[in-house]
Formats: structure tokens, C-alpha cells, sequence
DNA sequence: CTCAGCTCCTGCGGGC
DNA sequence: TGCCCGCAGGAGCTGA
């Protein structure tokens, strides 16, 4: 599902469909996704000219011409689809015809480019909204996110600080986004598989040196997914539409019952369930 | 404050 | 072939 560095890929992959380009149209196909969509969103887009097109944690931010940014949240199983942009401008990537509009195409922005870029999404589970860009830090759903995994203020000092005294899960803790921004379930158990850490094991009982160690595993978890372009389940695609964006190889997620990639490792992988998700682990090797 | 459990939604795969 | 059920999960919400 898209966690942060698929999010980060969907960014990249928009790019060049809208970011300095004019959005000539906005059309909702329905009033909301996992909320109704702030009053009159399509005409205040509408027209405006993407400045930027940042991400925060698992949002896509368009801050537009007009003081007001776009949210924009996958949710677990929103794509961004483009087409129609010209051949020229990334050789071989999009589609240029447009398609027909699928079911569950919720909002497409049809670009001055000529390119249409679609937000599909079954579950719904997605959002958009609008905010005047200056006081982006303060919306809600924004305003409580702790760091950026990759960024300079994610150390093991802070993560030290906020695991002091919790006797909940790890694993728990690695998904509250208050506490470290971006991550979901899939990187969760990768970055505890890498850091040799038990989901179970309580956030306040990993000594320093093993925290340290689990935000290497963090950093490097989340740079090698970007690198490779993201990674996903089933019902994802790249930014620009084509499949078989879902090569990326986990060492946990996903493979219960399959021999630990440790080397000389005689554990299978095994599954568990924490706060109803979930989790994969080695037994030998997460302590 | 912390923490576990529930909830939204649809598509898919397994079992019969 | 069709139906039912469980599962996938981001994150807000509720209640203990």
C-alpha cells in the first residue's frame, strides 16, 4: 500500500504533468472520499497554476498560484493515472490517448498540458482538501506529524526520547505517524527485520545502541524502496500508469511460512497479529 | 495521557 | 459457477 516512498514515487512520476502547469479544470465525479470535499474545491483549483508539488509524510502537497495548497492522500488504494502528455516530454512513459474513465475514477485534473491525470481509488479510504498554504502546518491532519523519516530531524536521540517509558509495541509505535511520519505496516516489519527487533518487544525496552540501529534500518528501508521505485500490493501502479511496479523483494512482509533470508538461518518466516494487522518476523533473528 | 479495538470501503481469493 | 467469508490496511474515533 502506498507508505512513503511510494507516495514520494507517485510525486516524482506527477512531476512533469503538473508541477509549474496550469490545472485548467478540476472534476469531482462525486462530493467526497473519506470526507466531503471542502465547499467549492473544484473552482478554487480550477485554473490555478501548480507552484510546487511537495510531499509530507504519506501527502502529496500542490501548493497552487493562489495561496492555497491541495492535500492529497492515497489512502490504501489510490493511484494517480496520467495521460495525455506529450511523447516528448518523458519518451515512452504515458499513455498518450486518453483512456476511458474507469469506475472509481473520483477526481481527474484535466491539465492545460492536454495531460488528465486521474485519482482512482476502490476503497475510498483517500482524501483531498484544500488550505491556505502559509498555515499548512496547522491543519489537522498535518499538525500532529512527527519527523520525516529521512530528514535531518529523525535521529535516534528523538526516537529515544519518544519510546522512553512506553510499554507499547514497537511495532505500534512505528505506525503511530505522530511519532515518525510516513511509515505503514510493510516497512514497519521491514525496518524491525533489519534492525533485528521484535515487534512485540515494548517501544520503552530497546536499549540505545539498538535504536540507533533501528533508525539506520529505518533510513536505509525507505531509501532503497524509493530507489527502487516504491513498492506495493496488488491493486497498485506507478505514477504513470504502467504496471509492474511491484518487483521490490521483502524480507519479512508477506512470507509467512518461507525460510528467513538471514544467511544459515533455519527460521521460517512467521505471522502474527498486532492490534488487528499483520506483522511478519524471524523468531532468531528479532529479539 | 496511553492504548486497544472498531470503523470506513471495495476487490480478491479460498472454501464449499 | 456462484455465494459467503475473511482479509488487506491508513488513520480517526471511542471508550476503558
Amino acid at each position: 500500500m502506498p507508505e512513503l516512498p511510494e507516495v514520494e514515487t507517485v510525486r516524482q512520476g506527477l512531476l512533469p504533468a503538473m508541477e509549474g502547469e496550469v490545472i485548467a479544470r478540476l472534476e469531482l465525479r462525486r462530493a467526497d472520499l473519506r470526507w466531503p470535499f471542502p465547499p467549492d474545491m473544484a473552482a478554487r483549483v480550477s485554473g490555478a497554476r501548480v507552484m510546487q508539488l511537495r510531499r509530507r509524510s504519506k501527502y502529496i502537497l500542490a501548493d497552487l498560484d493562489r495561496g492555497e495548497s491541495l492535500l492529497i492522500h492515497l489512502g490504501m488504494s489510490g493511484r494517480m493515472v496520467i495521460s495525455g502528455l506529450a511523447a516528448a516530454h518523458v519518451p515512452g512513459q504515458f499513455h498518450f490517448e486518453h483512456p476511458a474513465v474507469e469506475k472509481h475514477d473520483h477526481v481527474i485534473f484535466h491539465m492545460a498540458n492536454g495531460a488528465r491525470v486521474s485519482f482512482n481509488d476502490p476503497r475510498r479510504f483517500g482524501a483531498m482538501d484544500l488550505w491556505s498554504t502559509d498555515q499548512l502546518a496547522t491543519h489537522p491532519l498535518l499538525a500532529s506529524l512527527g519527523p520525516e523519516p529521512l530528514g535531518n530531524s529523525f535521529h535516534a536521540d528523538l526516537l529515544k526520547a519518544r519510546f522512553a517509558g512506553r510499554k507499547t509495541p514497537v511495532k505500534a509505535a512505528l505506525l503511530d505517524q505522530r511519532i515518525v511520519a510516513g511509515l505503514g505496516n510493510i516497512y514497519v516489519c521491514e525496518a524491525l527485520f533489519r534492525a533485528g527487533i521484535h515487534p512485540r518487544r515494548a517501544a520503552g525496552r530497546i536499549g540505545p545502541a539498538r535504536i540507533e540501529a533501528l533508525t539506520e534500518a529505518i533510513r536505509a528501508t525507505l531509501q532503497e524502496a524509493i530507489a527502487a521505485g516504491g513498492s506495493s500490493l496488488r491493486d497498485y501502479r506507478q505514477a504513470n500508469g504502467e504496471l509492474g511496479y511491484f518487483q521490490h523483494a521483502f524480507r519479512v512482509y508477506g512470507r509467512e511460512g518461507a525460510a528467513c533470508v538471514s544467511a544459515n538461518c533455519p527460521e521460517t518466516v512467521r505471522r502474527i497479529v498486532q492490534s488487528g494487522r499483520s506483522s511478519f518476523y524471524c523468531a532468531a533473528c528479532q529479539r
